[in-house]
DNA sequence: TCCATTCGGTTTCAACTTGAAACCATTGCG
DNA sequence: CGCAATGGTTTCAAGTTGAAACCGAATGGA
């Protein structure tokens, strides 16, 4: 065996983000940033994953510049991990997976949690995809292009 | 060591999504599902991935109503993998992660690929999350809540 | 002061997963 | 009939994961 396959220099612009995310435990971890998370300890609570684990996950977000560390506020010695705006860019992502799931995983009858607005408490739209003069695009009406020269 | 972790039945329904399509090739293999490959053979050949770990992972979409087989149109005793509903939902995780992709991976100088409309072939819009009256959400203005009972 | 505890990890090691290559079963075709 | 293509499964070495033990630096208390 080679090494586990990397997508780092792939060609597709999905396959190399999954690089950096694509395994169970950082999408949950980044999941927990946006929740106000900050130190291990809380991470490791909330996820219950092993602490070598925990302790590479965060180390591959910082090296991808999705965390990044910073001094911990109360003068301990440690530090605390937070969101970059790149990290931050993940919020769609979160979004997207997070209705699917809503769509598709909630069993009937359990306690329904779902993603609302801050402010106003109440239900978020659902994400739509829309062309350049607004329409609505339905899944499978995009197409990938290549812009080596900006067209216009 | 008991078992690699599962997230089937956890709580939250981001990390229950994840069991479904957390891994590396999962979602490349519905990435190429809506560039409309649907064989076996072609999905090989497009990732570059073993064919037992492409028959297991094939098997696990299959498994979680992502994709379904269906039989060959040209009369062989093979069968199509072909997105099913619940996969095609995928297109906003895809959509989210792609423009991440695109925002935060793509090299200086690099022929740049994104994503268009099919029938303009402008590129589309950026992904934005509203609230339900409207108001544009930034990353970290949602949170979760409970609606056992509907509100309101 | 000294012992205990918490925090944030690293080390160790067995079980599990991954991937390359070999193999196998059907069908298609000359 | 023989041979190649398609769509897998099997095998096995190497890599990854996770539980638990360990460790070192700071507090925290008695």
């Amino acid at each position: 065996m080679v090494k586990r396959t990397s997508h780092q220099s792939a060609d597709c612009l999905i396959a190399r983000p999954l690089d950096a995310i694509g395994d169970w435990w950082s999408l949950l971890i980044v999941r927990d940033a946006f929740d106000g998370m900050r130190r291990f300890g809380e991470f490791q609570k909330s996820l219950g994953v092993a602490k070598n684990i925990l302790s590479a996950r965060l180390r591959n977000l910082v090296a991808h510049g999705i965390l990044e560390t910073v001094p911990a506020p109360d003068g301990s010695a440690h530090h605390e991990y937070v969101l970059t705006e790149k990290g931050r860019g993940l919020f769609y992502v979160l979004v997207a997976l997070r209705q699917w799931g809503e769509t598709y995983f909630s069993g009937p009858g359990e306690p329904y949690t779902f993603m609302v607005d801050r402010e106003s408490g109440r239900p978020i739209r659902r994400l739509e995809v829309h062309a350049e003069d607004g329409r609505l695009l339905a899944p499978g009406e995009t197409r990938l292009a290549d812009f080596r020269l900006q067209p216009e």
